[in-house]
DNA sequence: AATCCGCACAACCGCTGGTAG
DNA sequence: TCTACCAGCGGTTGTGCGGAT
């Protein structure tokens, strides 16, 4: 059911007092009668500090189509470019505003092939959903440098294919690898479509840097950028 | 005024992957 | 290596609200 507000106060004293993490501890610590999974969603899709609210800004529109034409329904890895937004956020946004954007009416469809190149067909998605410690020192592997084949091409669905040429990347260049992750994933899908507006800007390259950018702050920040990757 | 319907958002549920023992 | 437990994710459902009838 829905939380109180006196349960809002027990789970954010709990957190203040204790810290995010151990979430099964969570409801014992904070007197709650809430399992850990609600706990935590309460926190982090409304308790927690800067949590934006309110109507997406068309920056943030275009932002969200770009990447769920790159990325898929990968809320949590969306959410992560959009700060103040979470993954529920992104994704009940994504089902009520966007998802019948991409709907076309069959009459439609010859002149709108446009909106219709997005798919399933062409979703690529990157990663395991979380990376070890251990895992992260193979996260170049994404970028096909640590992979013993040099082509992801696991299909679900019909295709997913990421290809990379540079095999002679030193395993210590893990941080660039990310940063070359992003610019080939960017550069590869740079024929994505502005749906929001209705038409068919192209996704320059000078749109790149900014999400490179960010990709590249949070590999430097550590655990929070790279939870996700 | 009552009812219906659709929308937006919150919350729940089942599953997957990571980790420790 | 196996297993149990935990954290996190995405799909789905529930709920409240406003507008239409």
């Amino acid at each position: 059911g829905a939380w109180t507000e006196e349960e809002d106060l027990l789970l954010r004293e709990c957190i203040e007092k204790y810290g995010e993490g151990k979430w099964h501890l969570v409801p014992v610590r904070a007197g709650l009668n809430r399992c850990r999974k609600s706990c935590r969603l309460r926190w982090l899709n409304y308790l927690r500090p800067h949590i934006k609210r309110g109507d997406f800004s068309l920056d943030e529109v275009e932002l969200i189509l770009r990447l769920h034409k790159l990325l898929g329904n990968r809320w949590s890895l969306i959410a992560g470019r959009l700060p103040g937004r979470t993954a529920n956020d992104v994704k009940n946004y994504w089902n009520t505003h966007l998802r019948k954007k991409l709907i076309v009416p069959h009459d439609q469809k010859q002149e709108s092939k446009t909106a219709m190149k997005i798919t399933e067909n062409n979703i690529i998605k990157p990663r395991p959903r979380t990376f070890s410690r251990p895992a992260m020192n193979h996260v170049s592997c994404w970028n096909g440098k640590s992979c013993n084949k040099n082509t992801i091409d696991k299909n679900e669905g019909d295709t997913e294919i990421i290809k990379f040429t540079d095999e002679k990347q030193k395993p210590e260049e893990s941080i660039d690898d990310g940063l070359q992750w992003w610019a080939n994933l960017l550069a590869n899908n740079i024929e994505i479509k502005d749906l929001a507006n209705g038409n068919s800007p192209t996704l320059l390259h000078e749109e790149i840097a900014p999400l490179v950018n960010i990709e590249s702050n949070l590999m430097q920040e550590g655990e929070s950028g790279l939870s996700d990757f």
